[in-house]
DNA sequence: GCCCAGGTGAAGC
DNA sequence: GCTTCACATGGG
């Protein structure tokens, strides 16, 4: 598992539960506090109370996927092969629904250390304690029924901002069973996402986050602000393109993995080519 | 102070 | 069909 690269996939913005401490990463997945180290050839894991079954570990991780099968379908361009070379080992993990769905009603306009942020405070108020490391307690993430019991300004206390009625009515109508979201794994991607936007502050963007992050569609394509910019500054540079056609020349553009290049292009952007694309090569594929 | 942040929904043309 | 705007809050 030397092509694991767990600080690019656990702080890349698909999940907002892990804070580095020394060589570890600490975080909770489900009712279970974790800590993960990468060592020699691949990596360590201990929960705070212990497992005898690690299935729920590798499927989140994703460490059966081959990645290179994976790379091999990307489009053959430059772009693209400076932001494999950029991001070795980056991968995407399977998230739980609920808890991905939450966290990205909490994201809009915010920046990934205050998603990270509200997100923690949000496990601290409402969610169940566990066993943490060290004798200390963790924090499951909020169970939908939880925060459906909560009330508006109680949520805007976690400074969540005028995100927090999207929040608390998406939390009521999926505690109520109207939208149940473990059905949407076994349905088309288009099902999917529509049942998704149906609820109230999720749109295109956050949709396909969920159907990348915990459904595991791999199509979805999540477009942000730094998407926009890969796609203009990379693919696009002498034009003007508006959004809605950027989005149209993802959908055919980057294959059948869509969503691993996505989270390629997004690290890539926010890490080595942070500062306005400037040395970034430049090929347009039409 | 200013601008921006893994957007969405509603209102105005 | 668009384009524009309000929405809270914090970091750089």
């Amino acid at each position: 598992m030397s092509d694991y690269d767990l600080a690019a996939t656990l702080a890349s913005g698909q999940a907002f539960r892990w804070t580095q401490k020394g060589d570890s990463w600490h975080g909770v997945i489900g009712r279970r506090a974790v800590r993960l180290t990468p060592v020699t050839d691949g990596i360590r894991a201990e929960t705070a109370a212990p497992v005898t079954d690690w299935g729920w570990l590798k499927e989140y991780l994703q460490t059966d996927v081959i990645l290179q099968q994976i790379l091999e379908t990307f489009p053959d361009d430059e772009p693209m092969r400076m932001a494999t070379r950029a991001c070795r080992g980056l991968r995407l993990l399977r998230q739980d629904p609920w808890e991905c769905l939450a966290s990205f009603i909490l994201s809009s306009t915010k920046q990934i250390v205050q998603i990270r942020q509200i997100v923690a405070s949000v496990c601290e108020c409402y969610g169940e304690p566990i066993p943490g490391f060290e004798g200390e307690t963790a924090f499951a993430f909020p169970t939908p029924e939880r925060l459906a019991a909560e009330s508006e300004p109680g949520l805007r206390a976690c400074k969540m901002g005028f995100r927090a009625p999207y929040l608390l009515a998406t939390a009521r109508i999926v505690a109520s069973g109207k939208i149940q979201l473990n059905g949407l794994k076994s349905v088309p991607l288009e099902t999917a996402r529509a049942e998704l936007m149906s609820l109230p502050g999720v749109g295109r963007k956050i949709a396909d986050c969920v159907l990348l992050f915990a459904y595991g569609f791999p199509t979805a394509f999540p477009v942000d602000v730094w998407i926009l910019r890969a796609l203009r500054q990379l693919y696009f540079p002498r034009r003007r393109p508006r959004p809605s056609r950027l989005m149209r020349f993802s959908e055919t553009y980057f294959g059948p993995n869509a969503g691993y290049a996505q989270q390629y292009l997004f690290h890539y952007m926010r890490t080595v080519n942070s500062r306005g694309g400037a040395g970034a090569a430049r090929l347009n594929p039409a």
